[in-house]
DNA sequence: GTATACAGTGTTATCGATAACAATATGAGG
DNA sequence: CCTCATATTGTTATCGATAACACTGTATAC
């Protein structure tokens, strides 16, 4: 910078201005001052700016996996809005692993970020307490937090596939199994359990509850799953998966039992992953619009930067999700 | 930091030296600071100590896109081998564009990366600039670059198509067709498109190009590209899609036309995408190890900062295709 | 017993920018 | 022609850590 300063014979807090286009610079000076930089090259160092004014332009944001599409959804769309308000996303993989989102906020922290975004609930107690002592704006998305820390957005699995099954319920289906997970407290699987439960409960119906080994379920788990709920209940009529890799590998099985889907047995999913587009016959599902979690999220996150968080506004956001009737159920 | 300090009756540098533990620091002395930092809650600011030590700590990626899992996967390698050396990944989305490129690349510099990873090939000329300046280790991974800036960690799509085609010209194929995109220079699509005529050519085959409208093909391009092929060459037995996607679309429009595939008319695709393992019939392909390119490139960086880099290693690391036979050809 | 090495800690300068305030110039108003 | 507001630029201190060197005391070698 100072080399700029002096090609110019200007100084350094000049240049300093006429990069920066917040102060008052002659407009003559600052072509100058760009001319300059952009003949000597010259790259500010954001490092320095960032100690001098305690504005690190960082926003923190931790998610469980990119590998999730969900989640690198959600992750662009974040990138992309506060990258127009020059902002840059600090990315971190949770692993679905309090522990390690432990590890990771006490290393996003130092980093100083202006704001920090949260993807699971559940966070150890030394996790709240290093927010807590940031006083920087801490979100919480997709899940609604039980215990929320800051403001969240995103959707409730209960009340989702509460509504879910309660459509399915209208289209006819009377013997309905929730296919899930076992040992799955506090994961969204569970919750998604509960508003099958309240939705059974609601419509007079018997609950039929079969579980598979271990979260995650995965395709492969589905001929197992199918299994279970053929032997418990012979006479189903729709398997709700607690996810869409489920609800496939249950097709598949179905398929190789020369059980016909929907027509003998109906199977629906949740999340709308891409094999539920692809499967034959389409999966049944619940969506949900992963930018726009980001998006709002980014929306909510710039508002509290500016201190435009108007007290209208809750502090908790909820999406509301879509039902996408497809032909298996 | 001052604070720890004052409370122990030390001075500052021995806190410091205390957390980094890379000095000479008296093990009691050492317990007395961490027992102190955790007492007060004190977050080192890591902005301070980039700018006094030179060192950010930050190495820069830049992907094309996170909705693709293939980079989506690569990334989250680099950032899981980065973050075990207490590095942070710094992502950007180019979304396949080299003036957005250029835009991140600038920004990515301000905050000092110790290196920074590129995905795609084509970059402009200020791009180049800035990156020959800033004199930090560049790679490119994915795409061998044509003109490379630094070392790189890939797959030739060139050569993976070569070999593709040859093996599935060993399987008894002879009259192939290459569906892809029209107006593809300097695409993956135009280098798998080279790789499919050297090897036509090598086993003496007619060749058979048919593309459709403009990339990016997929799926809803099936039944347009299935039409096209039938009409120029109604006797081919093998269909090569540039992408899987396509390959599903055009499964799928043969399921509707009633062509059995792999009997009448066989589908091949490229990239073991989700779509390549669900499909049925399984979709014959070449899977890359997208993870392996982030852990291999992550290497090579961490290599190249520890000044390990041996002379003995090749500038331009190529890992191995791997080709996967399913039931669609 | 003295010289030397080294472990452990402190002091000072500095990283490269920005904040806050100071100084100067310019033009309007009377 | 003088005063004052405003536009533009400069000066100095500072952000919170680390590098480099200085210093002290203890152990070791002879």
């Amino acid at each position: 910078m100072r080399d700029v300063a002096n090609a110019l014979g200007v100084s350094s807090m000049t240049v300093s201005r006429a990069l920066r286009r917040d102060t008052s610079v002659a407009p003559d000076t600052r072509a100058a001052v760009l001319k300059a930089v952009a003949a000597l090259g010259y790259v500010p160092d954001q490092t320095a700016g960032s100690l001098s004014s305690r504005r690190s332009r960082f926003v923190a944001a931790l998610i469980p996996s990119l590998n999730n599409p969900h989640f690198s959804e959600t992750a662009q769309a974040l990138s992309t809005e506060f990258e127009a308000r020059g902002l840059q996303l600090l990315l971190g993989y949770t692993n679905y692993d309090a522990v390690k989102e432990e590890a990771l906020v006490t290393a996003m922290l130092r980093r100083k970020p202006e704001a920090i975004v949260l993807t699971n609930d559940g966070h150890t107690k030394a996790t709240r307490a290093m927010l807590h002592r940031a006083k920087i704006p801490v979100f919480e998305m997709w899940d609604l937090p039980k215990k929320p820390i800051g403001r969240s957005v995103g959707f409730s699995n209960t009340q989702a596939m509460h509504d879910f099954v309660r459509a399915l319920a209208e289209k006819g289906y009377r013997r309905i199994v929730f296919l899930g997970e076992r040992d799955d407290e506090g994961t969204r699987g569970a919750a998604r359990r509960a508003g099958y439960l309240a939705a059974i409960a609601e419509l007079g119906l018997e609950p039929r509850l079969s579980n598979i080994i271990r979260p995650p379920a995965t395709m492969s788990d589905g001929a197992a799953g199918l299994d279970l709920v053929l032997s418990e209940w012979p006479d189903s009529d729709l398997i709700i998966c607690v996810s869409d890799p489920l609800a496939f590998g249950v097709i598949m099985a179905c398929r190789s039992r020369a059980i016909s889907v929907p027509e003998t047995l109906a199977v629906a999913g949740f999340g709308d992953f891409e094999v539920a587009r692809v499967s034959h016959p389409g999966i049944t599902t619940v969506s949900i619009d992963a930018h726009a979690i980001g998006q709002r999220t980014a929306q909510a996150v710039l508002d509290a930067l500016a201190d435009r968080t108007s007290a209208r506004e809750p502090r908790n956001l909820i999406l509301p999700i879509q039902i996408t009737m497809r032909e298996s159920a």
